[in-house]
Order: structure tokens, then C-alpha cells, then sequence
DNA sequence: CATCTGCCATACGTTTGCGATATGCGATGG
DNA sequence: CCATCGCATATCGCAAACGTATGGCAGATG
């Protein structure tokens, strides 16, 4: 038994009539008139009863075309099913993301819009550390990253820098500099300032990044405190224990009694977005979100002609709405 | 895509190995590969990474697979159904029984061996006179119909007398002739009586049996009431309307006050018991049943030796447990 | 480091069987 | 009674599925 058979079966049972049966399948009539007996002999049981016009069903037949119908629907649904999951339209794939990489309006941009294309994928999306989320991938826990600086560079794992942004200065609201700077902040400003940095053990990143901006500028920061997550910074900046240097789409996070401030110059430390996934054969899920990723949605080219249409795309500074599932265990 | 391509990826998919698989297939292994290629073609999708020791599912063949073994259950599943429905084993059977006819041993036997071989079909009795039943016949309303005796010959219909049995006379329990009569009562003595008789709108059956009946014993009977079933003799009989013949199994209705009596004699008026059924090509099921009425089941064969083991078979008077469906329209 | 082994892919010949064309047979309808 | 309709049968051509033989590549082995 094939599927051909249950096909042209079918096909004769709705028409009743082998001939025309035969023309709406696009073959002769003696093949359709053959594979038919051929099924009946297979099974066993004779599916018609010849009438001098046309056939009809007996009560196996009516019993087979009951349950041929769903046979055929399923293996469609099959093929359905492969290609949509080749083109990586189906299925699922998790991702991680740094607090700091997911306040980046290009993340939520990605992530919205992958959602949007590729609805049948199911998202997960874990939220831990650049050192964190870089074992995860060796470990094909998660397929995609999406962090600030990378902080080790294991083989089989490749990082691609997608934007970068300048750092800003965090204060509370009293501190004198708070007051509005119309040309920024010198970075100088700051070396009689307790600093709060972002710790990340024996690696290198942003941490470096600040404290050779500062050596440049000719002071050896004092740090007031080292903190995990970039996120705790702000809260003791608010806290009043010192100031510090975020990227600049941490602004998302206003907390009471914080103000950001701009760096003077446009040399100053900048904070990189880099996307981290596994090289090799990626899965086709993966490598849609890193093509999202890889072409920057109506990023703006100054190269070429400003005669693209504008669409009402959002705001850049708006994160989008993704609904992010937070699987319960790391391993 | 044919069902041989789903069987293939299944078992190349369960072995993760093309080489096992063809020899579980009892195929060699070049073409093994040739299909699963040619599938992947029709797909447009890879569905295995080749490794180098035996093959993988990608994420499209994982999808696949999942969608391509309720298919081959579906096939399999269909098979089994049209071979059972070929049967008989499956499917639906609407018969009618007469009131008189479904208190006869005999067809409670009939169905409740039915049932029990065949408890995948889905058995709907019809309870009406035999006029009813012959027409719900015609209109292929019911396929079978178990009756006493026909009341009309429609072609196309064909009757078959599986059993007869003696008349017996109903007597009010004060009645001077229900005391025990060890021969039997002979017909002559009910000639003074007033009798109540199944009548049958102009047709032949047991109306004119038991009038021919009486007239051989030399008197005409005088009728005091006529019905329309059989039942409702036994009930006037109760009543001390006065007397009436029924068939012996009738005697399964005990009503308070009502005796049953044998009549004198082995020449006495006698009841049929008749299937009838549409004659050309039966239905499976149909066929099953008449199949099952034709032989009737530890039916004493006196040409035969007494060698037969005796069975705990149930007592021939036993009404058997047949679940009755009665639906509610007749058209 | 060279060799061997295991496994999949390719090449090619054989054969099965699907489909097309031509025709026969039975029943129906005018 | 003849024409028509519809399924079955016969025969042929060809595509495709299977088998045998062989190549190639990557680990495993000594």
C-alpha cells in the first residue's frame, strides 16, 4: 500500500466514477482502474461495487475512506512540517541575553522582529551574564547571545559586534554635575569621584575599557564598590555610594534620583553589542536570528542615497514588547 | 512522496544508521540512501546530517518524524479497518424484531452470539409488526428483520423460517380449564369460549391460523376482541376478556392471573419463527448475522451421533441480554 | 604516522511495475 | 435494437526502484 493508492482511492470515492476520476487526477482510466483492484487485492477486500454508472462505496470502502483522509492531511501536514522547519519557521530556540545587551533598542528590534516572521517558533530567552551565557553556548544550552563585551573566546563559539555605543555618566541627582552640561562631561571631571564598576572576574570587557579611559585622561579611578550586573550600578548610584559609566541605552532605567549625563568629546570608552552563537552547521532557526541580526533593519547607510522610502518603523529608542519565557533551570 | 518514503525515513531515523535500517528493511543499502535522497529532494530539506558514524536528524527531520509515524499508524489503522468492515467485524446493523418474535429463545441466542463475536459493530434494534418491519425491509431501513409469520411477499425480499413452535392457550388463572391438564387441552374444549386474536389488516399469518385451527375442530371461534399485538393478548387474557393462543414462548410473560396451557395433540396449530432480510449482495454485517440465524447454534441434529461434548451453554428458555437500541424515528 | 575499518555515496545493470493506447464486454437508454 | 457509457483486459514503453560493485572520507587502531 502507497500513498498513490489511498490517493486515487480517494479520488474515486468522492467522484464515483472511475473515468472522471482519472481526468481530475490527470492519468488514463485503465492505470486508476488497476491500482484500485491492485489496493483491493492488497487489503483484501473489495472497496466498490461496480454499477453500470459508476461505482459506489462499500462498507469497507466507506470504512477506508474515513480513515484515508486523515493519512493523506497527515502526510501533507509532514511535508508542511519539514519545510517549515528547514526554513527555521518552526520550531524552537533559545537564546540568552545580558540585562545591559537587552535594554539595546537593536535587541528588541531583533527579537521583535523575529517573533513577528517566525511565528511558530517558540522563543525562550535566559537572562545571565557574558561568562554565563558563553558556557551556555559551549554547552548548546542556548544557540544565540546577545552581550556587551566578550569576556573569553572558546573555539567553535564566534562573536560578531553588531553596534556599539558611547557610555554615559551615571550621577545622583545632587551631585553638582548633575546640572545640565551642554558639551558633556569631561571625563577628567570625574577623578576625585568614587566609582561603581561592573566586576567581571579576571576577564576582560567593559571594566578595562573604564579603566584605561580614566588612566587616559590622566587619573587612577577610586572604585567605591564592584558590582555583578550592570543594573546594581544604577541602584547605588541612586543610593549615593558614587557615580559611574554605563552605555548610553541604559538610560531605559530610570530609577529616582539618577541622572545620566553625556561624555564630552566623542573619543570617549564606548560600550560594544556583540551577538555570540555557535559557528559550524547552524540550525536553521539560529541562523534566521542571526541574518535578523546581521542585517540591521533600516539601520541608516550613509553611503547611499536617502531615497528609500520611509515606513513608520518604530522609534529606535523604544524596546520591543517580546514576551520573554525564563526557563527555570540553567543546566 | 510515497508511504514507502515514510517507512524508510522511520527506520533510518529510529537506527540512525543507514546501513541497520536497510537491513532491517531487508533492502540493500544503496538504494536506501537513493530514497532517503530522493525524499529530502521532494522535501527541499535535509533531513540527516551525515556523520561519520551514521546520520542524525536535523531539525527538519525531527519534525518530520514526528508527523510521519501517526501517518504510517493511519495507514496501518486504515487497513485494519477496511478488512474488518470487509468482515463484518465492524461497522453498524439496524434489524426489527416483533414483539413476539425477540421473546423467542432462538433469537435472543441469535444476538446475544452476535454481539459477542462481533462487539465492533454497533447493533440497533426496531421494535414493530411484522407489516413495518417488511416495509422498514424495502426501504433498506433495517437490513434484518426477525418475525413470525409474513404478512406480505414484497420482491426483493426474501423469508427464511428458522424454527416453529406450538400454540399455547392463555387462560384467566379462575378460568375451570387453567387447572393442570397432564395431555394437553384439546382445542374442541374452547369452543364455548370468547377468544381475543392478534388481528393482521388483511393479510394471512396466525389470524387465519388459528380460525382455520377452529374450524377443523368443528366450531367457528367468537371473537371478543381483536388487537394489534401480541402482548396486549395476554393482557386482555388478565383481564378475563377471555381466551387466546399465542406462541409458547410467550410464556416468558407472566402476567398475574394468566395461566398458559398446552393444547392436546402434536398436529395443533403452530407459530413460525422467520428472518427476513433484502436477498442480492448483503451487507457484511448483514451477512454475518444471517449467517449466525442460518446456523443455528447447538441446534439438536437427530441424524447425528450423541458424540457432541456438551457445553455450559445457556437454558434454551433464557431471553439472552441483548442491549436494545430503539430509535426513535421510523422513516 | 601509516593502515585499517566502517559507513555513506556513486555508478551501472536488471527488473519491476506504473502509465498510455487500443479494445472488449455489459448495461442502460432512446 | 442500436448507440453510448463506463469499467475491465491486453500489450507496450519507460521510469524508477533495487541489487552488485566500487569509491571516498573520517575515525579507530597499532
Amino acid at each position: 500500500m502507497e500513498l498513490r493508492h489511498l490517493r486515487y482511492f480517494v479520488a474515486v470515492a468522492e467522484e464515483g466514477h472511475i473515468t472522471r476520476a482519472a481526468a481530475r487526477l490527470g492519468i488514463a482510466q485503465p492505470p486508476l482502474s488497476q491500482q484500485i483492484r491492485a489496493l483491493e487485492a492488497d487489503l483484501g477486500a473489495k472497496l466498490f461495487t461496480r454499477l453500470p454508472r459508476g461505482v459506489a462505496l462499500t462498507a469497507a470502502g466507506e470504512a477506508f475512506l474515513r480513515e484515508a483522509q486523515p493519512v493523506l492531511a497527515g502526510a501533507e501536514r509532514a511535508r508542511r512540517r519539514a519545510v517549515d522547519a528547514a526554513r527555521g519557521a518552526e520550531g524552537a530556540i533559545a537564546i540568552g541575553v545580558t540585562t545591559s545587551a537587552v535594554l539595546h533598542p537593536l535587541i528588541g528590534g531583533i527579537l521583535r522582529r523575529f517573533s513577528q516572521r517566525y511565528p511558530g517558533v517558540v522563543l525562550t530567552i535566559r537572562e545571565a551574564n557574558a561568562a554565563e551565557l558563553t558556557e551556555a553556548l559551549e554547552r548548546r544550552t542556548i544557540a544565540v547571545a546577545f552581550l556587551r563585551a566578550p569576556v573569553a573566546r572558546p573555539p567553535g563559539i564566534v562573536f560578531r559586534e553588531l553596534a556599539s555605543e558611547p557610555l554615559m555618566v551615571v550621577l545622583p541627582a545632587f551631585h553638582p554635575l548633575a546640572r545640565p552640561h551642554p558639551g558633556g562631561i569631561a571625563l577628567a571631571a570625574l577623578r576625585h569621584e568614587r566609582f561603581v564598576l561592573t566586576r567581571r572576574p579576571d576577564a576582560p570587557g567593559m571594566y578595562q575599557d573604564v579603566l584605561q579611559a580614566c588612566r587616559a585622561a590622566g587619573f587612577e579611578p577610586e572604585v567605591a564598590a564592584e558590582v555583578g550586573r550592570m543594573l546594581t550600578n544604577i541602584s547605588l548610584v541612586a543610593a549615593g555610594v558614587g557615580v559611574s559609566l554605563v552605555p548610553a541605552s541604559m538610560r531605559s532605567i530610570r530609577l529616582p534620583g539618577v541622572r545620566y549625563r553625556r561624555l564630552a568629546g566623542t573619543d570617549g570608552p564606548r560600550a560594544p553589542l556583540t551577538v555570540a552563537s555557535a559557528d559550524g552547521a547552524a540550525e536553521p532557526v539560529a541562523a534566521n536570528l542571526l541574518a535578523l541580526a546581521g542585517s540591521p533593519h533600516r539601520r541608516p547607510r550613509p553611503a547611499l542615497p536617502a531615497s528609500r522610502t520611509a515606513d513608520p518603523a518604530l522609534p529606535a529608542s523604544r524596546v520591543a514588547g517580546v514576551a520573554l519565557a525564563t526557563p527555570g533551570a540553567t543546566a
